[in-house]
DNA sequence: CATGATACATACTTTAGGGTAAGTACTTGT
DNA sequence: ACAAGTACTTACCCTAAAGTATGTATCATG
């Protein structure tokens, strides 16, 4: 069942890829260039905003704050917000969000080797 | 050092990115959206080039071959030609794309446990 | 009263990734 | 002679993602 449209783009057929590979799951999630990155920074521990934008000099804000809204969307971050002035906001991990560290560092674990020429470099 | 250029895109910033963030190394080589898919499908055995496509119907042909020279170019995958006709081509990870299976699998594992609601679906 | 710091928002433009469609070369099958 | 299967290649187009450049609100400080 759930057969491919004749006119298949990435976003047409994201359900049907969904459903055969779990990779193009994660994909939807944590696809793209920054997202790995951004929670690769969560991952060390909880950061303001402005920690984030230090942390990652070469993003800018309208890609983090679109990301982390993304993030927070597909429940794998978690905003809070203090009410105060200047604003004190601080991004951490979900559950969801905390489950996703194995694959950050088992990232981080093969580029190091790579780095190193375990593989034949 | 390594100071940041004032206009600075991703492509600029990748060496400065790639020595201060592992993650991001990783990202240059498997990042976008068919890469990975393409090495779960390479990691479960070794595909003809038909294989793959039939394997993932959603992905075009030029996608796929384009990321399959990418992906060979960066020492992931191992093409491997019969010089017979019809012709007959092999793709296999390399060692380097067989220390990525871990990723793929934490991603895998992932998903099935978000899908199923283990992180509070 | 202007500047800086906080955490954003929004309009506009550029670029890179992806999609469409067609062609190539060689052989087997009908 | 023509279609089908193999593994590609190439040219062109379109859209989504990313970048640039501003603006907003609030308070503290000089």
């Amino acid at each position: 069942m759930t057969a491919i449209k004749e006119t298949s783009t990435i976003q047409e057929n994201k359900q049907y890829a969904l459903d055969i590979c779990p990779v193009t799951y994660v994909m939807e999630k944590i696809g793209g260039y920054w997202k790995p990155i951004i929670l690769y920074h969560l991952s060390t521990s909880d950061k303001r905003y402005s920690e984030l934008k230090r942390a990652i000099p070469a993003i800018t804000e309208k890609m983090l704050i679109q990301h982390l809204k993304q993030l927070e969307n597909d429940g794998l971050v978690i905003r809070e917000a203090k009410p105060v002035v200047p604003p004190f906001v601080t991004y951490s991990l979900s559950n969801a969000g905390n489950g996703l560290i194995p694959v950050i560092n088992a990232m981080a674990e093969w580029a190091f080797k790579e780095k190193d020429g375990v593989y034949g470099g």
